[in-house]
RNA sequence: CGGGGCGUAGCGCAGCCUGGUAGCGCACCUGCUUUGGGAGCAGGGGGUCGCGUGUUCGAAUCACGCCGCCCCGACCA
């Protein structure tokens, strides 16, 4: 992608209203651009990144069995009195009155919805277990929306719905969700923690956020520095005593956030030694929640035995956008953000440091054009603009390569090939530098 | 929702107290000189001063009302 096409509104001063890292950053990398009070436009930048972190949520919960659908945005209003939380939600509900007087909303979540449609076609134990998920937009109208994308009214967000056919059935499902949130927030180069959550309705262990760490995050953190050091395991989603002894492997050891945090059992519980606080930023948040909605809404199956039953049903959270920022608190530093390299919105930030020198500009488009041969996601700066800005973009913008061409490399057949995040550099032969990309 | 603050050019701000028709830096446009970490000089464009009402010969400035945004708190993916 070239530069001169590619609208990316850098600026080089902090907006005022931005107060934490990651919402300056996204606002000065131009990434996205306020609306209203916590309501987004997402410039082409964020946009990418948006969805790189959408694709490989999505990729971690097909290949975690869950179905993907897409339930609109906009809801009745009377699916929310048949759970009775219509009434209940309070003025974080967006209502919305149609122009035949109707009551409508902006969905803050879906489990009535979901409800609706699986009653559609669960009518028997044989058709569980199902699990359907979607990425949709969602609208929470917060007293006090604050932190750019982190806490943002409208949010983007994955939330899907487990159906069993009993309680034991419906742990196994939170247990395939459960590894399959460790693996989705490694594969986004994070280190995520559970953290034993308020109980739902039903109480019980089967509530857990995640976490992830970052030093400027929310919320104080306190575990086991054995949790760290698991390594995340494979996709064994077919294996429920693995999964049970992944998930025992992860919930055994303490780990609270500063809300549920009890400091005597830490102490007790912990060794002097193994004992971490750090800060993290809750990101997910998976619970079983029984027969609640399923009862209500008439999502029920019938039993070998001719009985009939309401199925057992759980939710799971991912909060897409919110992780764009959670990611941007985890990586930067005093000149800009440092992306993972599977979110990062190109892998290679190419520079020409003199756009008007004619044997630059050849080498520069020769790099390009070798790097999107290759198939690698290159941004190159091609704007006729001076070197200390290109590369205090590059810094801001931060890509994981940097590739920066100039008079003094060309004049020797070389360019400098820079690491964001380490900062290390070396000048090599365009060739050499296309190698180490793809060989990373 | 309680407490506090702020709305003046795309961004950051001054001007307001003490009314006289809007200014600075960055960004943008033109030219020249520059050219490996956000250049220099010269010239230039851009503002319903959040909105409304009032006071006044005259309002960015004073008064009242409204709207928007930000911060702290309680609450949350």
């Amino acid at each position: 992608m070239l530069r001169t096409r590619f609208p990316v509104p850098t600026q080089k001063d902090d907006p005022a209203e931005a107060q934490i890292v990651s919402h300056r950053l996204m606002l000065r990398a131009g990434l996205v651009r306020q609306a209203s009070a916590g309501i987004y436009s997402w410039l082409p930048m964020g946009f990418r990144v948006l969805k790189k972190i959408e694709d490989i949520v999505r990729a971690e919960q097909n290949a975690a069995g869950a179905v993907e659908v897409l339930m609109p945005t906009i809801q009745a209003a009377d699916l929310w009195k048949a759970s009775g939380r219509y009434e209940d939600y309070g003025l974080e509900m967006l209502r919305i009155t149609d122009r035949h007087e109707r009551e409508m909303l902006y969905g803050p979540t879906n489990e009535e919805q979901i409800c609706e449609i699986a009653a559609e076609f669960l009518k028997s134990y044989r058709d569980l277990p199902k699990n359907l998920y979607h990425i949709q937009w969602k609208f929470r109208d917060e007293l006090r929306p604050r932190f750019g994308v982190m806490r943002g009214r409208e949010f983007l967000m994955k939330d899907n719905y487990s159906f069993d056919v009993d309680a034991a059935a419906s742990r196994l499902s939170y247990h395939r969700m459960f590894l399959a949130y460790l693996r989705t927030f490694q594969a986004l180069g994070l280190t995520s923690i559970p953290v034993r959550a308020e109980s739902g309705p039903i109480g019980g262990d089967m509530s857990h956020e995640f976490v992830i760490l970052a030093d400027t995050g929310e919320s104080g953190v306190f575990c086991d520095r054995g949790i760290l050091d698991h390594p995340v395991p494979g996709p064994v989603y077919d294996d429920p005593e693995e999964l049970q002894r992944i998930v025992d492997q992860w919930t055994g050891p303490y780990a609270a956030t500063d809300d549920m945090h009890e400091p005597e059992r830490f102490e007790r519980e912990v060794p002097e030694e193994r004992r971490v606080e750090a800060r993290g930023i809750e990101v997910g948040h998976v619970f079983y929640f029984g027969t609640k909605y399923s009862e209500k809404l008439g999502v029920v199956v019938d039993l070998p035995d001719g009985s009939r039953v309401p199925v057992e049903m759980g939710s799971y959270g991912i909060g897409v956008s919110r992780l764009v920022g959670a990611i941007i608190e985890a990586g930067h530093d005093d000149r800009g953000i440092l992306w993972p390299a599977s979110v990062a919105p190109f892998q290679v930030g190419l520079a020409n440091l003199r756009q008007n020198d004619p044997a630059c500009a050849e080498c520069a488009a020769a790099m390009y054009d070798s790097l999107t041969g290759a198939g690698v996601e290159v941004l190159y700066d091609d704007r006729d603009e001076r070197a200390g800005t290109k590369l205090a973009d590059l810094d801001l913008l931060g890509f994981p390569w940097q590739v920066v061409v100039g008079p003094r490399g060309v004049a020797q057949g070389v360019v400098e090939l820079r690491a964001r995040a380490t900062g290390e550099s070396a000048e090599v032969s365009p060739e050499d530098a296309l190698q180490r990309i793809q060989g990373a």
